[in-house]
DNA sequence: TCCTAATTGAAAATGATTTTCAGTTTCAAT
DNA sequence: ATTGAAACTGAAAATCATTTTCAATTAGGA
C-alpha cells in the first residue's frame, strides 16, 4: 500500500499538535486518537491501558502529561462524574457547554441548548456576585444501560 | 457561669448525631460545629487544620471518616470545585441542590429554583435516556472578592 | 459501675497524579 | 541528508489526598 496522504481524515492530529506548538510524537498522536474514537470522558489510566491493550505500550506519565498539555492548549477539558472523584478528559467542544451522560458506560451526548445562561448572570446580579461560568451536566442511564440493568435483575425468565 | 441547656441553639448537634446511631463524641461535635460555622464548602484538610489552629487537635483520620459517615446518613454532602480535584464538603440543603459559590472564597448562596428540572427530563427523554439526576452550579466573584482583586490591580494609588 | 461495640489516633497502605532525570526524538536550520 | 537544541519520553521516585489497620480509648446502655 502506497503511502499516500490522506486527504479525507476525520481530524487532522498532526496539524491539531502543530497549531498548539506541540511535537507530533507517536504517543500524542495514539493518546488523542484513542481518546476520539472512544466518544466518551476516559481518565488517564483507562486511555493508559486502553492503548496497551492495542499494543501501544507508552508510559503512564505520558498519558498523564499528554493530557495535560492538550488540557492547557484547550484541545481537551477535564469532566467529573457523580460520586466518581478521578479526573476524566473528553475533547472540548466550543459551545457545547452541556452534555447529557450515562453513568453506566459515560456515553456522551452534547446539547446544544443553553437554558441557564440569563438565569445564572441574572442570580449572580441578585447576588452581587460577577457570574465567571457555570456548570450543567445531565445523568442518567442510556438505552444500552438501562437494557443491561434490566438482563441483570430478570435474567431472561419469566 | 452555671451549666443551663440551650434551647436557642441553632442546631442540636448532639440530637442530630443520635438521630443517626452515631454516638456524640467531642471529635464529632467539634467537626461539625466548625463546617457549619465556615458557611462555604471545606475539604478534610481544611476542617483538620482549623480546627488544630483553634486548639482541637484531632486525627486528620478522623476527620475523614466523619465526613464520610456524615455524607453517608446525607447530613453533608460532596462537592466539586471549578479548577479544583479535591473534595470539599457542605451541609446538604434539602431542595436547595444548586448553588451560587463564590470561587474566590467559596462562599455559597443557595438557590431555591431550580430552572433545569423539565428542560433535563425532556432531554433526557429525546435520547432514550432515563435521566437520574442533574449538576447544575454558578461560578462567580463574590463582592468582598471583587474588591480584593481591585486592590490587587491598582495598589490604592491613581 | 461495667461491658461491649463504636470510635479514635498514629502509622502504614493505597491510589491517583506529578516530578525528576537520563536518554531519545522531533524538527528547524544548515 | 546531517546536526543540534529544545522538547519529549519512560521508569522510578516523590507527592498528595484519602483509606485502612490496629491497639488503645471512650460512649452509652445494662
Amino acid at each position: 500500500m502506497p503511502c499516500h496522504h490522506q486527504d479525507d481524515a476525520p481530524l487532522e492530529i498532526p496539524a491539531l499538535l502543530k497549531k498548539y506548538h506541540l511535537k507530533v510524537t507517536r504517543q500524542r498522536e495514539g493518546i488523542l486518537t484513542a481518546l476520539l474514537a472512544h466518544h466518551a470522558p476516559m481518565t488517564a489510566e483507562e486511555l493508559y491501558l486502553s492503548l496497551k491493550a492495542a499494543g501501544e505500550n507508552y508510559g503512564l506519565s505520558t498519558v498523564y502529561r499528554t493530557l495535560g498539555s492538550l488540557e492547557q492548549c484547550g484541545v481537551i477539558e477535564k469532566a467529573f462524574l457523580p460520586g466518581d472523584t478521578s479526573q476524566y478528559y473528553r475533547f472540548s467542544q466550543r459551545g457545547h457547554r452541556h452534555h447529557l451522560i450515562c453513568v453506566g458506560c459515560r456515553k456522551t451526548v452534547s446539547i446544544d441548548e443553553c437554558p441557564v445562561e440569563q438565569f445564572s448572570v441574572a442570580v449572580g446580579e441578585k447576588n452581587g456576585f460577577t457570574v465567571t461560568g457555570h456548570s450543567f451536566e445531565i445523568f442518567g442511564l442510556c438505552p444500552d444501560c438501562q437494557a443491561l440493568k434490566k438482563e441483570k435483575h430478570d435474567p431472561q425468565e419469566k
